[in-house]
DNA sequence: CATGAATGAGTGTTCATTCAT
DNA sequence: AATGAATGAACACTCATTCAT
């Protein structure tokens, strides 16, 4: 059936798949930040989409397994920008707070997918939970951690890593969310945000200053 | 018809009105914390509280205006704890702690409701949103003018009030509600939270030390 | 809350209650004997019935279980007048035939039932399934049986009691199905449907004759 | 443009276009057989045969279709095999066992289309149903035929031969479907299945034995 | 001729709310 | 005041069929 070969067609086809999937995506996105995943039906999301109801269960699963997908992503694109840092190095504070703004960078870049985020709490989905769980997961081990070597260096002063990574963690977040929601207002000062943040948590940690 | 005379038997009537009110509230604080909003559906609250249905909107307009009302206990019990604090007495910095402490203990205190209200996010419901601005907007009124004063009074330094007051917060809801969750399980040290989220925050505000 | 006393108003909900569910049950029967289990929906049901969706999931779990209850209810009238017959009675063989006159009476006075039965086959529903092998097997195991204590009490010629009890089974089934749906049209002589399926059966079971 | 002219190329395309229909009327036999006609959908279809959807209604110009032609297909074959008989021959006996042996041969050769055709019901789809009958109303005038016709001849006893013909096919039928169910898991007795099943019918019919 | 992406009517089911008793 | 039967809009999802390529 010719299947075996990837021709110019096959390859235009998966172009197309993967381009219409990315449009699902987009409308998705706006839709559930805009109305939380509860309120949000399939039926918004395919009038967003400007697709029938077929079409929609052609690319996904289901409404989960879309609203996964766009977490996914999300979570993806944080992760990517995040680089461990060694605390040994003498720059490492400027390459923890280039993590962040980076981080702010992806948050602002991505509005309605951090928006999804930050907001939709865990829900009894039980995938979802998991997904988030990693996220920020992984957010509070690499700050914990850091908060640890930091302390092991000289870096910062010691503390309960434990709390403060998590107090850490609600910090940014709740600054994203607000920030975010001006963003729609009028475009904010992302070096300003990061370098509040930065400061505040900063000067509370160091040894020296 | 004598209603214009409050009788005994109308009082009765009345306190009895208010305690079956506060039973279903009871009830539904704990199955709403369980399950979160949108899980949780009438039938549940009124199995909860073994009521009727149709009893159950003959105390409250709607699911809706139950969660609210839930939310506005919360809401209330938060600000009554916390007071006003003079920057100009010597002892501000500990009254700010103990407002902390106090807040601490209330959520610890309501753990289903605290977790509701930390958890639940703004979801398209206008009456909703409404109640939860109106309590971080006061919360962060409050810490943001007590950043303000403090710099003027030489309490801490100047920062970004705006920001720094959104992180505060942000850090304080997180670190309540990941140890709401681990209170589940065993109970949580609140001196030893209120302990680390106040020094977090401190070292990295005062001037001096 | 009362309900621990049954007093006259809990005893007329009942009642009502089991009325409407006997109602719905009969508006069911006419509409799936008349579509099948398939091509009737729990629109057609309720429209039938003349009650609302909601109505409808207040009395049956769902479109199966009121397929089932139907199913059983007529498995349970068919079986309520089959009596077992010994073989060593001298009126052995008026006895079957009695069987046979009452089932036929069962089968013409519930039509519907009937068709219903009859006509739904084996359709990857597991408890569907089951419920027509429990009434086939039932009726299959009475009949072989009397063939063997037949045969031991010279009531019959031996023959493969498992192919004619099948074999019996089926030729009742088709005349059933074919004079259900003549009935329709005129009444049909329930007498000559019994006797005919007797002596055709019979006479060639017989040793003597 | 030459379409009066069936040539070579016309040929050939024809007889793979036949090919191709065997192909997917093979697949779906087995299908159908194996979920019945409701719980197979066309995807179940065109998977077996490993063509395309589109491909699919090219051929045929529905399920329904598909289905009808899949009936069609066995009641040509049964048909086929069955051949009138002359009461008045010496050797109408043989040859009324020959004809059902013959059916019972077609049966068991054609399991799949066997089991379909038994099983699947009258279902409100008026096509299938003028199959069905067509099929059973073949069978029922040929054996109330050779009742009349037997009775006429000495051959067999007066009956009501509508009733008695509708029983033989009722039996058939049950034994039959009974058989194949089991010959799924071990072959069976073709020769005694059709000796019983003549035997049962014979020997309630002779008038001398 | 062959493909498979696209369609949308239709399905069974849930649940917040109403209202006659 | 208290009840719970009744309601119907809304939901996520399926699948036979069409049609541009």
């Amino acid at each position: 059936m010719g299947n075996e070969v990837t021709d110019g067609r096959v390859v235009r086809a998966e172009n197309m798949r993967e381009q219409r999937r990315a449009e699902i995506l987009h409308a998705a996105e706006i839709v559930f930040s805009a109305r939380g995943y509860h309120n949000t039906s399939v039926a918004d999301v395919i009038e967003a989409a400007s697709i029938s109801r077929g079409t929609f269960y052609l690319y996904f699963t289901g409404k989960d397994a879309l609203f996964l997908d766009l977490i996914d992503l999300f979570i993806g694109r944080v992760i990517a920008v995040v680089t461990r840092v060694d605390p040994k190095q003498p720059n490492a504070l400027s390459q923890i707070f280039a993590n962040l703004r980076r981080v702010v960078d992806v948050v602002f870049d991505n509005r309605h997918l951090a928006v999804l985020v930050i907001r939709e709490q865990v829900g009894r989905d039980p995938a979802l939970d998991e997904k988030l769980h990693r996220l920020y997961g992984f957010l509070h081990e690499m700050v914990e951690g850091a908060l640890v070597n930091g302390a092991q260096n000289g870096l910062n002063r010691s503390v309960n890593e434990t709390i403060v990574a998590t107090a850490i963690i609600g910090a940014v977040k709740e600054v994203f969310y607000q920030h975010l929601v001006l963003d729609a207002v009028q475009p904010v000062d992302r070096e300003a945000v990061a370098r509040s943040l930065f400061e505040f948590g900063l000067r509370g940690l160091l040894i020296e200053r």
